[in-house]
Parts: C-alpha cells; sequence; structure tokens
RNA sequence: GCGCCCUUCGUCUAUCGGUUAGGACCCCAGAUUUUCAAUCUGGUAAGAGGGGUUCGACUCCCCUAGGGCGUACCA
C-alpha cells in the first residue's frame, strides 16, 4: 500500500493566456498533495504549440503562482525544450513498430475519419497496415501511433475511480506534426516519465487523453503514474467559467481585493473538504489533504463565500501588511498617500479590517480620513444639521476642546454631554457624523474623532458650522 | 452521432445501508445601534425522476432526464 517512492506531482499548464482561478486550484491540489506526502511539486511549461506560447503567459503564470504562495521544487522545465528528446521518443516507437508514419492529405484525412466514425470505431490511418519503411520517402508527412484495435484500457483514477475505455474508440494519435514537431500527447508522456512524476492531478477535460497517454506509456514500456482528474470549476449559473462570470485571471482576484490565503483556503476548500472545516491554515490544509477525496462533481464559484472567507482573513491580517495593500489600492486609484496619510491610514486599519470584506471596500471605508477641507456633505446627512442640532454642535465643540484627545476619553466626552443636554446620542451623532464624514462611513464617533485628530476634526465641525445661514 | 464523466438545501459540502440528513455561505427574524459594517441568537431550505437489490437505501445496480468533457498536425 505505502508507495516507497516519494510523489512527485506536477502542475503543466500552456503560455496561451493568464493563470486562470482553475488552473491555480489545480495548481494547489498538486501542491498541496506534494506537501501533504512530503513529496515535490512541480512545474513544467508545456509550450510546444509555438504559435500560441507566449513569453507574457509565461510570465504571468510565473506572477500568478508567486502570488498565490505556490513556490514549485526545482527548476521550472519548459516543454520545447525537450523536443529533441521527444523526437528521441518517437524513434524508439517507430523502431519497435508502435508508431508508423502516415502521407494522408487533409482531404484523405477528412474522408477516413467520415468512415471511421461510420465504421463505429476511431481514426485508424491505412498507412498503419503498409510495410515499414514503405514509403518512407514519399514526402510530407505525420508519425502516428499504433494503438491497439481491440481489448480495453483501463484508468484506475484516485478521483474518477475506475474507467475503462474501448481500444477501438481511441485513434491512431499524431505524435510528430508534418513539420517534425512533437504534440502535446507525446510531449506529456515523455516528460512526466523523464521528470519522475508520480501523481498526474489535472482538470478532467484530460480524462479521455490519460487512456490514450496509457497506452503510449505501455508501448513505450513505461510505468504508468497515477492519474487524478479533478472537475473544473463553473460560474455561479453553471456554466464554464468565463469572463461574465465576473473574473477568470488570479491577477483579476487580486485586484478586486483579495488576499491570496483566502483564495487558497476558498480554492482548496471548492470540490474537497475535511468534515466541517470551513477555515482552515496552510499547515492545516497539507495535513489534512487527500487527492482520495476530492469531489467528483463540477463545483461552482460563490462570490458570497469567497467574499465572508476573505473577510476572515482580512480580520486576521497583520496590521502592517494591509496598510500597506490598502495603500496599493488608493495608488492603483490614481491617489497615492503621501507619509502623512499613510501613517493615519496606518493608525485606522486595526478599526477598519473589522468592517470590510475586500481591500477594496476597507478603501472605502478609509475614504473618511482623506476629504480635504471644507468637505461635501452629502444631502441626507446635511439634513441631520438642523437649526437646533448646529447650535448643539457648537456647545460640544467646547467640550471637545477641552477633551483629552484619544477614543475613549472622546467618546466618554459626548456620552457625558449628551447626559448634560438630556439627550439620546441619536440627537448628537448624526450631526457630528455629517459634519466628520459627510456621509461617508467610519467608526465609532470618539474612534473616528481620533483617528482625524483634534485639528482636522474641530476644522470639519468648524466648517459645519459655519453653514449656518 | 459515438465515447467518457457528473447529479444531497439557492451555492460549497458531511453522510462511507439504519441520522429528527449535519456544517458553512446566502437569505429571513430578533438582539445591539451615532453612519456603514461587524458581532450574537434563532429560523427557512436538499437526496433529479423511474425501476430494482435489501428487513432497511441519499448510500449498491439499471434506465431516463439534465449538465460537462472528449472525439485536432490545441493543450
Amino acid at each position: 500500500m505505502s508507495d516507497p517512492k516519494p510523489v512527485v506531482t506536477r502542475f503543466a499548464p500552456s503560455p496561451t493566456g493568464s493563470l486562470h482561478i482553475g488552473g491555480a486550484r489545480t495548481a494547489l491540489f498538486n501542491y498541496l498533495y506534494a506537501k501533504h506526502t512530503g513529496g515535490k511539486f512541480l512545474l513544467r511549461i508545456e509550450d510546444t504549440d509555438r504559435a500560441r506560447s507566449t513569453d507574457a503567459a509565461v510570465k504571468a503564470i510565473f506572477d500568478g503562482l508567486d502570488w498565490m504562495g505556490l513556490k514549485p521544487d526545482g527548476e521550472v522545465t519548459f516543454q520545447y525544450a525537450g523536443m529533441e528528446r521527444h523526437k528521441g521518443v518517437v524513434d524508439q516507437l517507430l523502431a519497435s513498430g508502435r508508431a508508423y508514419r502516415c502521407y494522408m492529405s487533409a482531404d484523405e484525412l477528412d474522408a477516413a475519419r467520415e468512415k471511421a466514425r461510420a465504421d463505429g470505431h476511431a481514426l485508424r490511418s491505412p498507412w498503419r497496415d503498409r510495410e515499414p519503411g514503405e514509403g518512407s520517402n514519399l514526402g510530407p508527412h505525420v508519425i502516428r501511433f499504433a494503438g491497439p484495435k481491440d481489448g480495453e484500457t483501463m484508468i484506475d483514477d484516485l478521483v474518477q475511480g475506475r474507467v475503462v475505455f474501448a481500444n477501438k474508440d481511441l485513434d491512431d494519435l499524431v505524435l510528430l506534426r508534418t513539420d517534425g514537431a512533437p504534440t502535446y500527447n507525446l510531449a506529456v508522456v515523455a516528460d512526466d516519465h523523464d521528470m519522475g512524476v508520480t501523481h498526474i492531478i489535472r482538470g478532467d477535460d484530460h480524462l479521455n487523453n490519460a487512456a490514450r497517454q496509457a497506452l503510449i506509456y505501455q508501448a513505450l514500456g513505461w510505468e504508468l503514474p497515477a492519474f487524478a482528474h479533478i472537475p473544473l470549476i463553473h460560474g455561479p449559473d453553471g456554466a464554464k467559467l468565463s469572463k461574465r462570470h465576473g473574473a477568470q485571471a488570479v491577477g483579476e482576484f487580486a485586484d478586486m481585493g483579495y488576499l491570496p490565503e483566502a483564495l487558497r483556503n476558498y480554492l482548496a476548500r471548492l470540490g474537497w473538504s475535511h468534515g466541517d472545516d470551513e477555515l482552515f491554515s496552510d499547515e492545516q490544509a497539507a495535513a489534512w489533504f487527500d487527492i482520495k477525496d476530492v469531489n467528483k462533481g463540477a463545483a461552482r464559484l460563490d462570490w458570497d463565500k469567497l467574499n465572508s472567507v476573505n473577510a476572515h482573513y482580512i480580520k486576521a491580517a497583520d496590521d502592517e501588511r494591509l496598510t500597506g495593500l490598502v495603500a496599493e489600492v488608493f495608488a492603483a486609484r490614481g491617489s497615492a498617500l503621501a507619509p502623512a496619510r499613510l501613517e493615519r491610514l496606518g493608525a485606522a486599519i486595526p478599526f477598519l479590517k473589522e468592517r470590510g470584506k475586500t481591500l477594496l471596500e476597507l478603501a472605502d471605508q478609509a475614504g473618511f480620513l482623506f476629504l480635504s477641507r471644507p468637505i461635501d456633505i452629502a444631502e441626507k446627512p446635511a439634513g441631520q444639521l438642523t437649526p437646533e442640532a448646529m447650535d448643539r454642535m457648537a456647545r460640544l465643540r467646547i467640550q471637545l476642546e477641552t477633551a483629552d484627545w484619544a477614543a475613549p476619553d472622546l467618546e466618554a466626552a459626548i456620552k457625558s454631554f449628551a447626559e448634560t443636554e438630556g439627550v439620546g446620542l441619536g440627537k448628537i451623532g448624526p450631526p457630528l457624523r455629517a459634519a466628520l464624514t459627510g456621509g461617508l462611513p467610519s467608526p465609532d464617533l470618539g474612534r473616528t474623532l481620533d483617528l482625524l485628530g483634534r485639528e482636522e476634526s474641530l476644522g470639519r465641525i468648524d466648517d459645519a458650522l459655519s453653514r449656518r445661514a
């Protein structure tokens, strides 16, 4: 039962765009399983499609994994660099008669495919049955795998269970293209073998490929790795995740103010669970995660739940770090914070972080700190500034002037003032808040006064009082 | 068309033949209340449909329906 060989997992994205959260979750599962077993987590860039692969996409994958905190063990492998090795593997197959040259033209191919379909089996090329070597100089050709026509291929998948495919349904796939370039199905097999990958954890869109790849492993006499095909993530409506669902790339989640640890927790919990545990540390995730416990059905992305998880991690986050992150939000919004303002933000973060689900909301919550006088007062709160309220606020101002400028003292001063006036806080809070924040959200009044500072606070109150006709 | 996979509250899930089918998010109600929140308490809500197997099925088998993936000289 216990495999003496150390576990080696890998994440193998093709660099054709940004790193999607679906890919990020696949990487996470590979990472967690490696950590769980004390094995290695490798990264391989599948860039054999030269037309679609870009350096920008490679960078996006690196950046995305880095942000997610999923550091690969060892050097990154680029599949394209192994082209000669891949060709060598095809030579082996050719030599052993498990591959053949196919000279079919595009039209012939179409016809053959149609006929195969009508006959109820996958594509076979007529060239498969010619003598080996025959027509080896007939011009442009591809090299196809000579798959078995009968029998079955069974994949004992760690997630999906035993899945059986009839070999007649598995086509003679192309190994080497007309230009001599290796194809995906050949390259993955060779690379996974060469890299010593023991567990292939990937999206279940590859389940069908697993059978065809298993055949190649067999033909090469290589040991088959364990497969685990995890379901894809769908959008809230159950359809395949796409742009219209709000976000796809991990970078977009970062821009929307989500914390990487929150995304890790949320993504790990999507399609996998450990009893009733909802929130867990990276250490717990690694200790608990077993690929066998991953569900078979696709899960939908739920923004509300993600927000909830994110709120939890924001509350738990270090204040200094949060301050820096929220400052970045201000900068991204085109209003970078000067040192003095940054300091004011830092003082407010401990209180603000209790009330925001994302970094963006935190920045919104901090907005009241940076208004320039005289501040604009929204229509609704401005309605609080009745003559009576103004008079009372003028009297309150006198009390505040002599108070120690610290939240508890200020809070006490306001309360005792209310008592003196013989009114409830409901008569004092709203107008004072209107003067202080103009209607923007803020913490308790004492705290708000404290965070704003004596000079700024009294100034804003004076500005409001001066609105009296 | 053919092949393969999937199907428990609205959503993510627990359950591994015997439970009042549990938890979380959302939602609703109440508490708190000087804004926005946060917090606390309570509540609504589920085994796609139909056949079997069994003393007993959410759980095992079959069919149907719905969804997904594949069927490339993409990965």
